[in-house]
RNA sequence: GUGGGCGUGGCCUAGUUGGUUAGGGCACCUGGUUGUGGCCCAGGAGGUCGUGGGUUCAAGUCCCAUCGCCCACCCCA
């Protein structure tokens, strides 16, 4: 086998082809509920898009992204940033206050892949622009609550607030003269965290680190009285919904936009890539991407995650489509009628199909059986004396002839009680 | 980038201390029913044992190299 895919890209075969489907379904449904409108993005952006939202010294920015770099442009590894260039650019602002937008597709990280992260990935992404009031927050993270929920997931969710410019320095001053104090104890990843990111040694999983970090200055102590009376608004408002949640100090975002909300949907059951549903407030990030002062949230589903939790609930991968009619012609002259006859009923809206091989009855009715046809239209030499086709149910195993001259009454039976 | 594990027909896999034509299951095709699906039975097609080299009278099995995949670290949806 010498042509096969690239590692970290999938193919998704048709089976699992339909429960994607489902999940994109149930998701659009829930959108919708919502009031949010969908927004179509291109996959490559400018470099320079992802480097100034994401984080120059991030690691997506610094290893993990496709670079064309002759051309200066990259395939995007997260849909946020694609999504408020195209808010900008087309002043999507002055149509309305508050801009509710969605839109699902590949992302591309380069990443070393394992259960759960993929090279190319799929996102559902969620954005909110122009309101800072707290129950955005609340209403965002019920969304997602609501929709893992309908998708019969068990997840929780974790809270936390990163502060805003104005408190972050603060207690990051705090924190790093505790990790300084703490070095020695400290692993060797999180030694190089304590320069390069010291907020990420909060969430270290070592058992050893996590300990040290029980003792470390919170970040929720540190809140700007803003930031404080935000971040409490929003759990009045999770608790005016009614959303069950956690305080999570140490959650923190890998990516550098976001402020204030953050939040998590976690699963314990995906092995080490436990978030399904990330996200938090980034407000000042329109601006800093040369738009106006607007400030905005957002979440991103990953779908594979979903996807994988979901088939480890065993929860069946349908057969395949239901269909309504197969029809098997025997012989050369049944097999022409039935050929242009398949097409009129597919005018019709019946879903319909044929052997086109000329293989004998028994096998017509074994492919019959296993596209999941609900009828078949059996025509041999007897019927086409009569000008008749012989329709036999195949879940009852009645039969009956019918007139092959008016179309009408094999439209109706067939499509009746259909399932899908 | 760093660890660990695994590569046998399309898929899942058996293969004893190296020893005849590499075995089974699923799926596929044909027949049992010369015009009737699912279940059953019989038969059939399908394999450079990831690749290359080495040891040996003999390698799926042992050694070396290489490629690929998976899991974990890291990072993240």
């Amino acid at each position: 086998m010498k042509l096969k895919a690239l590692n970290g890209f999938k193919d998704i075969l048709p089976g699992e082809a339909e429960l994607w489907r489902q999940v994109e379904d149930r998701a659009r449904d829930i959108f919708a509920r919502f009031n949010f409108a969908e927004i179509r993005l291109p996959i490559l952006e400018k470099t320079e898009l992802f480097a100034r939202s994401i984080g120059e010294t991030t690691d997506i920015v610094e290893k993990e992204m496709y670079t064309f770099v002759d051309k200066q442009i990259t395939m995007r590894p997260e849909a946020t940033a694609s999504l408020l260039r195209a808010y900008i650019e087309h002043g999507l602002y002055v149509q309305k206050p508050v801009q509710r937008l969605f839109t699902i597709g590949p992302m591309f990280r380069h990443e070393r892949p394992q259960q759960g992260r993929l090279r190319q990935f799929h996102q559902m992404d969620v954005e909110i622009l122009g309101s800072a009031n707290p129950r955005v927050d609340a209403e965002l993270m019920a969304m997602g609550t609501m929709l893992l929920s309908e998708l019969g997931l068990c997840v929780s969710l974790e809270v936390n607030s990163l502060g805003c410019p104005a408190c972050r320095p603060a207690f990051r001053e705090n924190l790093l003269s505790f990790l300084e104090s703490r070095q020695d104890a400290l692993c060797d990843d999180c030694k190089r965290r304590s320069i390069t990111n010291p907020l990420r040694v909060l969430d270290c999983k070592k058992p050893n680190c996590r300990s040290i970090v029980e003792d470390a200055p919170s970040i929720l102590e540190h809140l700007c009285p803003e930031c404080a009376a935000h971040f409490s608004e929003v759990q009045d408002g999770l608790r005016q919904l009614g959303i069950d949640y956690s305080l999570n100090k140490f959650m923190v975002r890998g990516l550098d936009y976001y402020c204030r909300t953050t939040f998590e949907f976690t699963t314990t059951d995906l092995g080490s890539q436990s978030a399904v549903c990330a996200g938090g407030r980034y407000d000042g990030l329109v601006e800093q991407l040369g738009g106006p002062k607007i400030p905005g949230i957002g979440c991103a589903m990953g779908m594979e995650r979903l996807v994988l939790l979901l088939l480890q609930k065993e929860q069946k991968i349908e057969g395949p489509a239901e269909m309504d009619l197969f029809i098997a012609g025997l012989g050369d002259a049944a097999s022409r009628i039935a050929f242009s006859l398949m097409q009129s009923l597919r005018k019709e809206g019946v879903r319909v199909a044929m052997d086109l091989d000329n293989r004998g009855l028994k096998s017509q009715m074994k492919q019959a059986d296993k596209a999941g046809a609900r009828y078949v239209l059996m025509i041999g030499d007897d019927e086409l004396a009569k000008n008749t086709g012989m329709l036999r149910n195949m879940a009852t195993q009645e039969q009956q002839g019918i007139p092959l001259g008016d179309i009408r009454i094999l439209i109706e039976t067939t499509t009746t009680g259909r399932h899908v």
